[in-house]
DNA sequence: AGTGAGATGGCCT
DNA sequence: GGCCATCTCACTA
């Protein structure tokens, strides 16, 4: 079943671990793609200096952000790569969840690590082809081009990894705050 | 295995 | 003008 809205709204640490092993529908290129989440990373609110909301800095490119969980969160990085997020929260909290490790449906077993597309934020969205153009999707909606759903893959808490989050070491102490969550053992995480 | 540089452009001060 | 929530390739060893 598709995630209704409310399940954003949840503290964003709690719906990070929740969204492991969810499933990401993505209908862009004219066929639908279906990928299992395997890696995730929080950012919270305006006192997160990691966060592109750190100091509550509302700008064109946040303005998603800001909206009541459940939409996305689409940004370029480096000039060349963009990034997909879920937005958690309601209004008042600009919190959202990077997508950072995705698992195709269906996919062959014997994956050579040459082959892997969609394990890192930048090639997974290459890969399915999410730009800023997706940015402010409702993911709680069939007809959205990006929505995500529940098709009751279990996922127990042994199996979930907590580590610091990837390439903030500008956010000082923040850079070490347990905010990386991914799958054990799961190919399709980005780094070891 | 591990390090380092380059690509590349919008965003923020 | 400087800085990135990245990735790949080309080096060293």
């Amino acid at each position: 079943m598709i995630l209704p809205q409310e399940f954003y709204f949840e503290d964003t640490e709690s719906v990070a671990k929740a969204l492991l092993g969810k499933v990401l529908h993505i209908n862009i290129t004219g066929k639908e793609s279906r990928a299992r989440i395997v890696e995730v990373e929080a950012y919270l609110d305006v006192d997160d200096p990691a966060a592109h909301t750190f100091g509550d800095r509302k700008t064109p490119r946040t303005k998603s952000m800001y909206l009541d969980g459940g939409h996305s969160y689409v940004y370029l990085i480096y000039g060349m790569y963009n990034c997909l997020n879920v937005v958690t929260r309601t209004i008042d909290h600009p919190e959202a969840i990077l997508i950072r490790g995705v698992e195709p449906l269906p996919h062959h077993t014997d994956i050579k690590k040459k082959d892997l597309k969609t394990n890192g934020p930048g090639k997974l969205c290459k890969h399915y082809g999410i730009t800023r153009e997706h940015d402010g999707l409702r993911l709680w909606k069939k007809k959205s081009a990006l929505y995500i759903s529940d098709d009751s893959f279990e996922v127990s808490k042994k199996q979930i990894e907590i580590k610091p989050r990837i390439g903030v070491d500008y956010a000082g102490e923040a850079a070490k705050w347990p905010l990386r969550f991914y799958l054990k053992d799961n190919p399709f995480v980005s780094r070891k």
